[in-house]
DNA sequence: GAGAACACGTAACAGCGTTACGCCGTCCGA
DNA sequence: TCGGACGGCGTAACGCTGTTACGTGTTCTC
């Protein structure tokens, strides 16, 4: 008889919740290298057998922080896709990408660059990673006559994402050679021009 | 009394070569979560302290995983631009790229995408990774003039540089949304020549 | 030949992921 | 109302990790 009667009825996966978070707080603040089950868990208010119930083990803590970033990764995109002028989303849709990844690289690196060492994604869990591919895919579509781009949308889309995704995972591992972050953003803002224009007819 | 006096002078470093390689050898064959001081120890034929005495700890030693991995990559990708057409330098250095990245996989998320937890590189590495960007540098402007691209050289290897990465990472972190490797090559090719398009007059 | 310097191994430390085991509250059939 | 099965959870231990204190043997210098 620990909790008040009137509450006796906690929301069921609580902890579940309790645990992801902590461990994404962690990894956030702490890098990859600190979140242990221990440090979760301790964050959590539970042992470290809980996080084994709820996730299998430290495999399923890490598939369950990439799926999680890629949902909320996906919901990102797809807000700044439907805040840009209808028949221009791309620009926005790359701006709120470098924007996420810069606001969660330790989750951005979880996801694309394999930061925990031994964990290989599920197809699960790449099944939803592709998914938010349908995003810029979609995007593309609609912006393929107003920028006279030519060619598959899908094999365009595909070239403006590893485009992208070129220019952050530089600029996270520090290798981009710029001065500043003014700089920075200059330069991906100029190169994303250069990637449609060289899709363009 | 251990060694035979015909051979009581050994190369010096012999054994610091022997852990690099064994390291190399490990990462590439069991990734960066199976390369443990132990293992390197054991398989470079030395105690564990060994590898402290040269490398200092495992952050030594993946630091010099690092650099040994940039020089390698950088002769690599010079080799290629010397064998291709004077004029014509930067399909040749794309191949190369991608291909020295398929066969060291796990070495280039190490030295791309911070594959080892709480691994920074020093500055002095990254020195070391930024002088290979030159060769891109140099191709890139022997390259202006035939394919008429303008602006600043720097900047136009910056853009080749993060679009290529981005292409060869998601491909390693398979997420391209290829059905094989002649679709993935074939887009890699399509996409060089996308991001030279996108630097054209 | 004495003594410092150095490479190197043994053994131990704390911390890691994981798991066997026992406790305790809850539910279900009799 | 009771007895037993069940499930969530913590304690404590396993073998492994990176790291280091300490002792030993070799080598180089004066």
């Amino acid at each position: 008889m620990t909790a008040p009667l009137s509450r006796a009825i906690d929301v069921p996966t609580d902890t579940r919740s309790a645990i992801l978070s902590a461990a994404l707080s962690i990894l956030q603040k702490h890098g990859a290298g600190a979140m242990t089950m221990r440090s979760v868990a301790s964050a959590a208010g539970c042992s470290t057998t809980g996080v084994y119930t709820y996730f299998g083990g430290k495999a399923g803590l890490v598939e369950a922080i990439f799926i999680d970033g890629f949902q909320n990764f996906g919901e990102t995109i797809h807000a700044a896709r439907r805040a840009s002028p209808a028949d221009q989303p791309l620009a926005g849709l790359a701006e709120a990408y470098r924007a996420w990844a810069l606001s969660n690289p330790t989750q951005y690196m979880v996801m694309f660059g394999r930061a925990v060492p031994d964990y290989v994604p599920s197809t699960d869990a790449r099944d939803v990673a592709t998914s938010t591919f349908d995003d810029l895919v979609a995007s593309t579509r609609l912006t393929m006559a107003t920028l006279d781009l030519v060619g598959d949308p899908i094999e365009i889309a595909h070239h403006l994402w590893a485009g992208i995704h070129g220019y952050v995972s530089l600029e996270l591992a520090g290798m981009d050679m710029a001065n500043d972050d003014a700089e920075r953003t200059k330069r991906f803002r100029l190169g994303v021009v250069k990637l449609l224009r060289g899709c363009m007819r």
